[in-house]
DNA sequence: CAAGCTGAGA
């Protein structure tokens, strides 16, 4: 017998005056219960239940008045309830499961559950109960199931149901198939997927779009490229789901003939500015392949967008450094009243970093508190950065400790911003509280750690950072790593050390450790050494300006402008323009930018009387610029 | 008896 205590005691008063359920509409009201009800097909009346609470009332009276049919009368009802899928049918529903015994227990009503539950972690459960019951999978129950296991990363429990579909003898349908690729595919497994695509009898469409995404997951482009090639081969048509996967290939690649001949396909095939996944695929592949103009034109003609498409140019041009051009992007985006989502946030925090935009910055804060988005993962980390880059080095503090799941890149974004604000004892605390909380630090954060004993002249504790990176943490030195070990040792004085360095190092010197030890002959005028690095560095890269002034620094602090001048002019002829210096300052929400000889700015006059009071007062204090203090 | 698998932006 069922127990349904809430129900009972509904039952108990009279049902007629609640509620219209054994009523048809037409129906005179108040007429006792008995002659509303066909005795002999309570049934009928299902149709007319309204809620689950009228569900229930029905349910109960069958039960009191048939107490001999309760199977029958609950797998009545479970059918009747299966096409609703509201929360609170699933769950009368599952309760009602729970209750049957086979012949009344169908696995059509547990394939139906199953699916309805693919979100919630039930599913897996149901499945379990299923078998216990000996009632066994076809190949419906299969990919339910395994669409709820790849959703919960549930790679155990698929393991197992994939063992059941070779044992019930269902591995061969092509939707458990295609079901097993994606789980192994959202697993990681890569190779898995491929095997049970190369040894599957049946293929469609659906299967190489799941192959070509597991590629494409993890970061194998080339193969997804081949895999799409074939799949044309095979004389399939890609579909809209196929060119969306088959586009972020070429994001990722950075292939822009492919992914402008994949684009000139589409316009064959599809209409494509229809779907707006299609159009913003288009729109990522064209900015991630650097051409920012195309995906402009592509995004002005998308007679649908969404906040995705919007993400997509700004995050675009943010990636390709114009991050005035992301800002205007994102204004147009509030003047037609479309709201930013976390993604779109985090881009713009990302444009307020390269450009110290403090105040909009500060907005984005204000409106991420404001609208509850919580700031964690991504948004938490970009506001550490962008307030860090800003120099603020306490308000990122204060973001990095309201974190409550802090990764990598939180600890990262933390300890370079305080090495650049140039407090590197805080940013070795940061980085001593890593192992403490078990993550685990990446070359980045190493970059960040070194730099920070470079600029506080912490040889000894560079040194042992430096070792412990392969010894402790197994992480390989890259070049950045070593350029920041020879400006900690060169900015230390300790060039010849630095020499010795770099001709013991295992990977080729680049440009980066040149530069740093060409910096450091500008510190501490080496002539003679200087020549000798510049004319490596020319080699590497010729085209750079860098070296040509660090060299012309070094030249005229020696007081040998003869070489100076030698260089300024080898560089005129070699057609090189010096990236003139700048720098910028945000004052009550507008940037200010100063470049090196330029005396545009309305206030040009005053400020530079200012700077030569300041360089007045340095000197009367004994500091002297090494350089030209006003240009 | 009823039904399924695959898509975009940090």
């Amino acid at each position: 017998m069922l127990r349904f205590p809430s129900t009972l005691s509904q039952m108990e008063k009279p049902i007629v005056s609640c509620s219209n359920i054994f009523t048809y509409s037409h129906s005179p009201p108040k007429l006792p219960l008995s002659s509303y009800i066909d005795i002999n097909n309570p049934f009928h009346c299902l149709e007319s239940c309204q809620s689950p609470r009228e569900l229930k009332q029905l349910h109960a009276l069958t039960l009191k008045t048939r107490p001999l049919q309760t199977q029958l009368i609950s797998s009545k009802i479970l059918s009747f309830l299966i096409p609703f899928s509201s929360p609170e049918s699933v769950t009368y529903a599952r309760e009602l499961v729970n209750h049957l015994k086979p012949p009344y227990l169908q696995l059509h009503f547990y394939n139906s559950l199953i699916q309805a539950l693919t979100n919630s972690s039930q599913a897996i459960a149901l499945y379990g109960e299923m078998i216990t019951k000996c009632i066994y999978p076809d190949t419906y129950t299969i990919p339910y199931v395994l669409k709820s296991c790849a959703q919960s990363h549930a790679l155990e429990e698929g393991q197992q149901i994939h063992a059941h579909s070779i044992k019930f003898g269902l591995s061969s349908n092509v939707y458990v198939l295609n079901t097993l690729m994606r789980l192994y595919a959202v697993c990681g497994f890569t190779h898995s997927v491929k095997k049970l695509f190369d040894g599957s009898p049946e293929r469609d469409l659906v299967s190489w779009t799941t192959l070509i995404q597991a590629f494409v997951k993890m970061g194998f482009a080339k193969e997804a490229i081949q895999a799409y090639f074939d799949m044309c081969r095979a004389n399939l048509r890609p579909d809209k789901r196929t060119l969306v996967v088959i586009l972020s290939a070429c994001s990722r690649l950075g292939d822009l003939s492919l992914g402008t001949r994949i684009h000139e396909n589409i316009c064959d095939i599809h209409d494509i500015y229809s779907d707006v996944f299609v159009g913003n695929a288009l729109v990522d592949m064209y900015m991630k392949c650097g051409d920012a103009d195309s995906a402009r034109k592509l995004f002005d003609k998308m007679p649908v967008k969404n906040v995705v498409s919007w993400n997509s140019m700004i995050s675009g041009l943010v990636q390709q450094g114009q991050f005035k051009e992301a800002l205007h992007v994102f204004h147009d985006m509030q003047r037609i009243g479309l709201r930013p989502d976390s993604v779109t946030l985090v881009a713009v925090l990302n444009a307020c970093s390269n450009l110290g935009k403090l105040e909009l910055g500060k907005w984005v804060h204000a409106y991420i508190d404001k609208n509850q988005i919580k700031a964690d993962g991504f948004v938490g980390n970009a506001l550490v950065d962008m307030y860090a880059k800003c120099g603020s080095a306490e308000q990122a503090f204060g973001v990095f400790q309201g974190m409550e799941c802090k990764d990598v890149f939180s600890y990262t974004a933390m300890i370079v911003g305080f090495a650049m604000n140039g407090e590197a004892e805080r940013a070795l605390d940061i980085f001593a509280e890593m192992p403490m909380v078990g993550t685990k630090p990446d070359e980045v954060t190493f970059v960040g750690v070194l730099s920070a004993c470079s600029h506080a002249g912490m040889v000894e504790e560079g040194w042992k950072h430096f070792e412990d990176m392969s010894r402790v943490y197994n992480l390989e030195p890259q070049t950045e790593h070593y350029g920041c070990m020879v400006d900690l040792l060169g900015r230390a004085g300790l060039i010849s050390e630095a020499e010795v360095f770099i001709a013991n190092m295992p990977i080729e010197p680049d440009a980066f450790v040149w530069g740093a030890l060409l910096g450091a002959c500008s510190i501490h005028g080496k002539v003679e050494l200087g020549e000798a690095i510049m004319k490596k560095l020319v080699a590497i890269e010729p085209v750079r300006d860098g070296a040509y002034i660090l060299m012309s620094n070094i030249y005229s602090s020696a007081n040998r402008w003869k070489d100076a001048l030698k260089l300024r002019k080898a560089m005129k002829e070699r057609k090189m323009k010096k990236t003139p210096g700048c720098s910028l300052i945000e004052i009550n929400g507008v940037v200010h930018e100063f470049r090196k000889g330029d005396k545009s700015h309305p206030r040009n006059e005053e400020l530079r009387k200012v700077l030569g009071e300041m360089a007045i007062h340095l000197q009367n204090h004994g500091q002297f610029p090494t350089s030209n203090f006003i240009t």
